[in-house]
DNA sequence: ATGCGACAAGAATCGGGTTTTTTGTCGCGA
DNA sequence: TCGCGACAAAAAACCCGATTCTTGTCGCAT
């Protein structure tokens, strides 16, 4: 492949990232251009720009610097680059979390761990209890019925 | 519908809830009974059920009450519950947040909000930049070359 | 038996101050 | 022009004590 791909002022143009972080992040290992001229000077790959341009967007959704390294890091642990069709891929960015979808299902980006509580299996396991003494209802209406009128002003326990 | 459904120990047997817990969430507005007996007895719905063994799920995932707490209350404002096919959802719990997985998408039980990134769109995009002097590569790879030599230990920044 | 109130241990949250991280700006040198 | 180092402001994480929330247990009333 091409040594020469992008400059750091065509990376900065192209991502909306500065020079300066893009100094930053090489300097603290997030991430290094795979490529140096004779001179020292930067060439980052198109990988690169993958790379930079969903830490940018990451970023802009609200997720700290800190996150996005580890998110990264665990990136490159849990997706075997191989068989993961990137296209695929989505990150769900909530204020705290960053979530991978696939299609299979989603883990977290950063610790990689996946809890998954399809609502079916609840419904599945409850229907086995319905001899009870229950009607069977066919329209599931959840949470349909928490705290109406009682108000969560009411938990005075420790007082008089 | 019937006025009987689940007295406090079927549910407590059903849902592995404790009395105890039951009753307190009652007080505190955050699941009540939708029947009472006459003599002021408990009688929870199967709806109730659904909710409480959703509730106890998360508690064993390890979602503070609190936070379920909020969870509930978003999702009584943002499921509209006669189109939400409840067999269809998922919940993604990750340590810090509770997600609602769609079949359209996913968003934040608490706030409702939505982030997805298609890692697809970002392909595209940078794809029309690439007259700017790179080759082409067919096989993606994310990721790869992050943080490999420099360490984190690094950035000394503000001293000498 | 079930509900209810009281007390207490444990967990979680909150608030504020401190430290670390991130980024902008300036200046120098190749 | 680009990289690099230094200083400073802004943002984020961290720590820790105080407060609040959650739950178990006990005792009493219905």
């Amino acid at each position: 492949m091409a040594e020469h791909c992008f400059s750091s002022r065509q990376v900065s143009r192209i991502t909306g990232l500065t020079a300066r972080q893009l100094h930053y992040w090489q300097r603290t290992g997030l991430l290094s251009p795979s490529q140096q001229t004779s001179g020292g000077h930067a060439r980052y790959s198109f990988t690169d720009l993958i790379a930079l341009k969903s830490a940018k967007r990451l970023l802009d959704a609200g997720v700290s610097l800190q996150r996005i390294r580890k998110c990264l890091h665990s990136l490159t642990r849990f997706l075997p680059t191989a068989q993961m069709p990137l296209r695929e891929l989505s990150l769900v960015v909530t204020g705290d979390v960053v979530l991978v979808l696939h299609s299979t299902g989603a883990f977290d980006a950063l610790s990689g761990q996946e809890w998954v509580l399809p609502v079916a299996d609840i419904l599945e396991e409850l229907e086995s209890w319905q001899g009870d003494g229950a009607y069977r209802p066919t329209q599931w209406e959840l949470f349909d019925d928490v705290g109406e009128d009682s108000e969560v002003g009411t938990q005075r326990l420790n007082q008089g």
